[in-house]
DNA sequence: CGTCTATTTGAATGTACTCAAAAGCGGTGG
DNA sequence: CCACCGCTTTTGAGTACATTCAAATAGACG
C-alpha cells in the first residue's frame, strides 16, 4: 500500500499545482477516487459502453482509439504519468463510447466517477477552475495536434512526434504510432527508413 | 444602440443556458465586455501579436489561420453567431499569437480582455463553471476533427462538413474550406465534380 | 468594361495506400 | 535449447489519392 500513497500525492501534488486547496478539500477529493491496476492489454473503456469516469495515469501508458467499419484502428490519444484520459463526449453526455481506451504496458489510475465529479464540483467549486485550465490546455495542444495535420506531410509529422516524445517509438508499437499519425504502418517504415539515412 | 443591447442578450442567454447567474452578476459580466464591429477582411488578430481577449460572435463570420513558411493559410477554425474564437495559446501564455482571425463578414463581437476575464473569475467563481462546460465541449469537438483528419478521405471530410454546415460552402470561400480540410482547393474542386454526379 | 480574385480543367508528378511476401522478434512448449 | 507460432515490421511492386503547375473560365466589384 506504501506505492498506493504514493499516487494519491502524485494526484494531489498535480491539482495544488494549479489551484489551492485546503487540507479537507483535498481529503474529499482523494475519497472520491478509486485507485485501479491494469495488465497490458486490458481494457478500461469499450467502444459502446458508457464512459462513466475520468482517469488520471499515475503509471503506465495507456492509449485511446476509434475502430471504424473496415475493423481499422485509429489512435485518438496516448496518455502517460501525470494526464488523464477518457472519452470525453461519452463522459460528458453519457452516451455510447466511440473509443477505446486500453493500458499498453501495467498501469495504475486514479480514476474518478462522473456523478462523483459533479457533486465535487459543486461541494468544492474551485475544481471548476482546475477542470477549466485542464480543457484549456488540452484544446489548445489538440489545436496544435489539428494544424500538423491539415498543415504537413506523414514523414514531418512522425519527425515533431518523435522531437515532443523522445522515446515514444520504444514505448509505443510503430503501427500505433502510424495511425496516431494518420498514416499506414508500411508508410511509415518507408519514412524511417529515409530518416536513417539523414 | 438598439442592436447593441440585444447582444448583450444574446451573450446573457449563452451563459444562463449554462450557468446561472444574478442579475448583478450579469451586469457585471456585461460591463466587462466590449462590442467590436469589423468590416469584411478586418483582422481581429495577428500572428506574430500577442492575443489579449476571447471573442463571442453576434454576427457574421470569421475564420482563424495559420500562414506557414512557404505563404500558404492553413484554416483552423471557422466562428459564426454564438461562438467564441480566439487564439487559445497565445491567450492563455500572453505569447505571439501563430493564428491570425479576420472577419469574412461584416461582423460584430464582443470581446473580453484576458486581464477582466482573470478578475470576472475571482469575483464569479460560478464562470469558471461556465468556461470549463465551454473547453469540454470545444474538446470534445475537436477531439472529432482529428479522428476525421486520420482516418477519412479528403472527399469524405467534405461531405462530413457539408452535413454539419450544409450553407457553408456558399458563406465561405472554397479555398479556405480546402484548407480547414487540409486539401488544396484544385483537389476540393474535383470533389465537388465528382459528388455532382451523385 | 476591365481588373482582380476564385474556381475549374487538364496533365504530369509526388505522396501515401493496398496487397503480398519476407524478415524479425518474443513467447511457449517439447 | 531449439522449433514453432503469432504478431510486428520491413520490402517491393502496382495503384489510388492528392498535389503542383499552367491555363482557361467564371464571378464580384468599381
Amino acid at each position: 500500500m506504501s506505492d498506493a500513497s504514493n499516487y494519491y500525492e502524485m494526484i494531489l501534488d498535480h491539482l495544488t499545482a494549479r489551484i489551492n486547496l485546503t487540507e479537507e478539500e483535498q481529503q474529499r477529493f482523494c475519497d472520491a477516487l478509486t485507485l485501479r491496476r491494469l495488465l497490458p492489454k486490458q481494457y478500461l473503456l469499450q467502444q459502446g459502453d458508457i464512459c462513466r469516469h475520468e482517469s488520471y495515469v499515475c503509471k503506465g501508458f495507456l492509449r485511446s482509439f476509434y475502430v471504424d467499419d473496415q475493423g481499422d484502428e485509429h489512435t485518438l490519444h496516448f496518455a502517460m504519468e501525470d494526464w488523464w484520459i477518457t472519452d470525453l463526449r461519452s463522459l460528458i453526455r453519457q452516451e455510447a463510447a466511440t473509443r477505446n481506451i486500453v493500458a499498453m504496458e501495467p498501469v495504475t489510475v486514479l480514476q474518478i466517477e462522473k456523478h462523483k465529479r459533479d457533486e465535487l464540483l459543486k461541494e468544492i467549486p474551485v475544481l471548476e477552475r482546475f477542470w477549466r485550465i485542464l480543457n484549456e490546455n488540452a484544446c489548445a495542444a489538440q489545436d496544435e495536434r489539428i494544424l500538423d495535420n491539415i498543415a504537413i506531410t506523414g514523414a514531418e509529422r512522425y519527425a515533431r512526434l518523435l522531437k515532443k516524445y523522445p522515446s515514444i517509438d520504444q514505448r509505443m508499437p510503430l503501427k500505433h504510432i502510424a495511425s496516431y499519425l494518420g498514416i499506414t504502418p508500411v508508410f511509415l517504415s518507408q519514412i524511417r527508413k529515409k530518416q536513417l539515412k539523414n
